[in-house]
DNA sequence: AAAAAAATTCAGTATAACCTAAATTTTATT
DNA sequence: AATAAAATTTAGGTTATACTGAATTTTTTT
């Protein structure tokens, strides 16, 4: 059984290798936990010792089997709090994360397959984001960021790569949501900024800060 | 803000206070909280310090106002999520008590609000225990215990003083439940077991171990 | 009132997680 | 290749929690 702590080491490790195709190095681990990076690498010997991630001194960690699983159960959770706290309790989905944080860490086999059936068995969280099933399988969508789209394409905003409360609450007043059309009227040379029309009956000005954080299904 | 073992010595002197009447003693909280009498008395020291009990050494503790407020809080949202897990998930009444040990220790203030009304604000959890309101305050039902009832009394089993597992079960098989029909039979001298009639159609005999954990409202 | 038993506290130890500062290793630059 | 810079680890220490065993205080029994 894992800590609270561990579990979000792995978790955090997870995010930052790209589903663990690249190595995470402890300066970026340590910024990402909020914590030094002397303490990271105490934890590195922890987490080694208990078989859940590669661990060469110098060289940065990968999860291992073991530790890819643990994470992807973590996040399969995470993600179906996020869909409860939405679809049943009206949160807004700029008000879940923080309480996810906590969901995610209950341990209950039960609880969480009782809780997908009770929603539905949903295949994305409230910010696009795909939840693994039971098994540990998580499937990638295609999807590029409206920042890389060229004019005249269209397509439809499939996922946030920035989830914080503030762009969450920018994107409701610019009336984005997952799901919105998308077309690219126009991109500025001077700022890469985007003219977007949106469902095809709104035009919408977009700054680069916000294109690069926002993933389109093309 | 209060750790995670904080709030279960807080909830757990509230619970052998009996409603903070009387003082609970150092021996009985270490076997309620699993733990060496040592133990309970740094903790003591350091929730006295928080000014959420009234401790003098060798007196026992009973809880401040801010302690009782707490423990209420706690009881609240340990019990609605046991309502939620039943009600929702399809849990059985001995399979909802772990979880809920864990989701009690959730932050969040919107979260329980939502759930209450999500849940139709339930007044009572599945082992017809009351749930305190959000403002902390908890009626008690009047009830007395099955084996104080005399021959011939009816009354309605209304809530359980144990909640075990192995306790619950039995009661499955016997088919007892919440607001089951009661009336008794007989009372035998010998071990004083006592018959009663199930919702008016079934006998069944019931040992005085039982009988004396069972709360019926007459 | 003294002795025995029970309850409680005190003193010392262990572990998780963190910190700062210093040392080491790797990488980049001259 | 030598030096400088950056990244990482190690060393040593702190705080919070919770444990054990010994000492102390209170209560009960004789
Ligand atoms: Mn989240
Ligand atoms: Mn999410
Ligand atoms: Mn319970
Ligand atoms: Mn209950």
């Amino acid at each position: 059984m894992l800590t609270y702590t561990e579990e979000n080491y792995i978790k955090c490790i997870y995010a930052l290798s790209d589903d663990n195709k690249k190595e995470v190095f402890t300066n970026d681990l340590a910024e990402a936990v909020k914590t030094k990076p002397a303490s990271v690498s105490d934890m590195l010997k922890r987490l080694h010792s208990k078989k859940l991630i590669n661990y060469k001194r110098y060289k940065g960690v990968t999860l291992t089997r073991s530790g890819k699983e643990h994470a992807l159960k973590i996040i399969r959770k995470h993600r179906l709090w996020e869909v409860f706290l939405v679809d049943k309790l009206k949160f807004t989905w700029d008000q879940v994360h923080e309480v996810a944080e906590q969901l995610e860490h209950i341990q209950s086999q039960l609880l969480i397959e009782r809780l997908d059936e009770f929603l539905g068995y949903p295949a994305y969280d409230p910010h696009g984001d795909p939840i693994p099933s039971a098994e540990g399988v998580m499937k990638i969508k295609k999807q590029i960021l409206l920042s890389e789209m060229k004019k005249n394409q269209s397509g439809e905003v499939s996922c946030l790569k920035d989830t914080s409360s503030s762009f969450l609450q920018y994107l409701d007043t610019l009336g984005i949501e997952i799901g919105s059309k998308i077309k690219i009227e126009d991109i500025a040379d001077y700022d890469r900024s985007v003219t977007v029309i949106l469902n095809k009956n709104r035009k919408i000005v977009i700054s680069e800060k916000v294109s690069t954080n926002i993933f389109v299904s093309i």
